[in-house]
DNA sequence: ATAATGTGTAACTACGTTAGTTACACTAGC
DNA sequence: GCTAGTGTAACTAACGTAGTTACACATTAT
């Protein structure tokens, strides 16, 4: 289980820069749509800043710019800009080498672990963020499905 | 990212109960190769027990034993026996429902997670615990392979 | 019967990670 | 220069994990 939300409010935060296109928006005002506090989304625009995925305007007037266009952000770049670990962790202390299975055992199971892994990430990066904004603007006007 | 080492120590007893076949392995004999505590394995047995994959034998003498064959023990079962929680986390608080992003985000980012997480588990599920333990059997003893 | 061996479970501790919070130096526009 | 913002560091609170201990209970062996 994963005990971070960062995936998801930063998944937050950038569907909103796409909303607001082109124009800077401030972390005061990402914090009260993800309701949480602006330090927080700071410190998530620096992550995704190091990653290329986001720059920002400083200054008054100023804020968080999407720093690529929306068609060209895949959901596995956000994942791994934001979520540095993997997905299985070993033994937190080394096995005990002398016991056949002590001793292999970690070998053994990294193939299979890498292939899951691997068809997650591949999972996420099927998918792009522009889809998710527009998944999010369909849902915002629902009648614009019937009629 | 995963804070847990359960997993991965929970597939090294079940391994252990393979290469010690039928006979009971008490939780300090696991310890000892897992290099944790006797209390730390038998918690994890507890939770492999509520899955139905081992059993245990009470008393002098006793210890765990599978409680089916490896070949019929895929890796998804292992992890959903001991991971309880999901892949991915939303937001810790509600996202404002009064901002059109926040309303709709998390209903917007489920299906791309669900693929993810799909992806995962079908790629777990094609691992079983045989495998597993005849990997670990093979690195055991490496000039098999050459010879 | 009784002693010895080992499980099952609960409680508590230590540790690491996360998010929340505050503070402050710094930058750009008015 | 004043105002509105960012970027970053520090600290706190909450939570989950593993380590540890303890003890009631079950089974086997003597």
């Amino acid at each position: 289980m994963t005990t971070s939300s960062r995936f998801a409010v930063s998944l937050h935060i950038l569907t909103l820069l796409v909303s607001q296109d082109g124009q800077p928006v401030t972390s005061e005002f990402i914090a009260a749509s993800a309701n949480t506090n602006p330090g927080v989304v700071r410190r998530l625009l620096s992550m995704l800043h190091r990653s290329g995925l986001v720059m920002s305007q400083l200054g008054a007037g100023g804020g968080a710019l999407l720093a690529k266009p929306a068609a060209q952000i895949r959901l596995i770049d956000v994942y791994r800009a934001v979520e540095p670990g993997c997905l299985f962790a070993m033994h937190r202390s080394p096995p005990n080498p002398n016991c056949p299975v002590g001793a292999h055992i970690q070998a053994a199971l990294k193939p299979a672990m890498g292939r899951a892994e691997a068809a997650f990430e591949a999972k996420l990066a099927e998918t792009r963020l522009s889809e998710i904004a527009r998944s999010v603007a369909a849902r915002g006007r629902p009648r614009a499905r019937a009629g």
